[in-house]
DNA sequence: GCTTTGACGTATG
DNA sequence: TCATACGCCAAAG
């Protein structure tokens, strides 16, 4: 297990129940800005066994990024809902439920670089 | 090792 | 809002 890969998995579980985070926001809180296709390649491929707040994570858009009709994709949005995410069209209101830079700061304690 | 793939993001029209 | 193009780069084959 590499170091970048643990920083990415300790930045989803950081994400509170009833919001969301986008793989590029993950991607920064590990350290590794402008890689988030490699968050998703990590969740794509997650240990078996290994508990996640997975579905916590949407695109940039707010979308769900697996395929609409998937199995993944109705657990993400039952998941979500479950936790008082609310989901329309496969897709979340960030302006709501996504964790600004001032939450951001409270949560992760990002005081600046 | 080289090539392809992909749970992404931003810019542009 | 939708589409297309391009950058990104670790994994998988």
């Amino acid at each position: 297990m590499q170091d970048s890969h643990r920083h990415v998995y300790a930045a989803i579980a950081a994400i509170p129940r009833g919001r969301v985070a986008s793989y590029g926001a993950i991607a920064a809180r590990a350290g590794l800005p402008g890689r988030a296709r490699l968050v998703g390649t990590l969740l794509g491929k997650t240990p078996p066994g290994m508990s996640l707040p997975w579905h916590r994570v949407l695109r940039a858009s707010g979308h769900i990024a697996l395929a609409p009709g998937s199995a993944g994709y109705r657990a993400q949005c039952r998941l979500l809902r479950a936790e008082g995410v609310e989901v329309r069209n496969g897709r979340v209101p960030l302006s709501r439920f996504g964790l600004d830079a001032d939450l951001d700061r409270e949560l992760w304690g990002l005081h600046g670089p």
